[in-house]
DNA sequence: TTAGTCAATTCAAAAAGTGAAGTGACTTCT
DNA sequence: AGAAGTCACTTCACTTTTTGAATTGACTAA
């Protein structure tokens, strides 16, 4: 099975990796949620390929993460911003920073997150709705759903 | 610039997306948390090449994500398992999750997550420390440092 | 002995990414 | 008016990565 047919997947960790999964994809998000818009200030920020920026904006275009905005008439001229469902992708991009300046990074962390609401500079955590304490990978269990065990039993038994 | 520099940026989430931003990682990940172990479970579960699941592997180990354990002397077997830093990232594939089951699935959520504090199957999210409220795009504001925003203005006034 | 399991490696073909150059619709400078 | 510059791409030749099938090798179980 090929990359291609990871959004066909039963698993939505497999659907979203295939929409934003890869590095330069992540990279723009980035470039996105720092309030970078035009064509020209991806390519400079991230130093990718033209070709392959305009492949992935088209493609996030198309999936409905980003929508092209025009902002001039003569010469036609638009930005891409986030949509809704780009916007909520955030807590996947503050989640990978949060690991990028614990694990990988020697220096103050070069991006600052600030609450609006209480307008302090904050390290954002997730935490259980139910009984509010915080949460990670050590006091959480997956529980796979009746379907997706058993097409993964299926799977682990095949030739 | 090529993928391969990606590592040597300066922005933690350039860095962390190297390292595990792309979709076959993901996909390891994912499985890993799931409590997958073995190579062929790997391959048969995320239905990937025994190729490129070998060098994920190695990459992985490598950077310290995950570490192999001899579970047999004879014959010689081990078993991959997630190291602190790999349990640490945690959070960026239950955001994912989250973003997949929102905005990928039309039913219901193949792995649910239970919190093994309160016992309940709950939905995480992003809260601000300070204040103790729900934290997403649209109530935070990134903040860029100093020296990260001149070496931005730089590129972007580059040829 | 033969088949089977596990954890890979090898190899050729196909797909994806890279970097430089080019295009076209304009605007600004002289 | 002509030349140079900006923005948003596209094209193309080349390199790297991925894919999928086959193979290896160390063992075990029938």
């Amino acid at each position: 099975m090929s990359r291609s047919d990871l959004p066909s997947h039963t698993c939505t960790i497999a659907r979203a990796s295939a929409q934003v999964g890869d590095e330069w994809t992540l990279l723009i998000m980035r470039e996105l949620f720092l309030g970078t818009r035009r064509f020209d200030d991806f390519l400079r920020l991230t130093s990718m390929s033209s070709h392959l920026l305009s492949q992935r904006l088209r493609k996030l275009e198309t999936q409905g993460v980003i929508r092209r905005e025009p902002y001039s008439e003569r010469p036609p001229r638009h930005e891409y911003r986030l949509t809704e469902k780009g916007l909520d992708l955030w807590t996947v991009i503050i989640a990978l920073k949060q690991w990028g300046d614990r694990w990988l990074s020697t220096e103050d962390t070069p991006v600052q997150i600030m609450h609006k609401v209480c307008g302090n500079v904050v390290r954002p955590h997730m935490i259980c709705p139910d009984c509010g304490e915080r949460m990670g990978a050590h006091d959480a269990e997956a529980k796979i759903s009746e379907p997706f065990q058993m097409e993964r039993q299926a799977v682990r038994r095949a030739p």
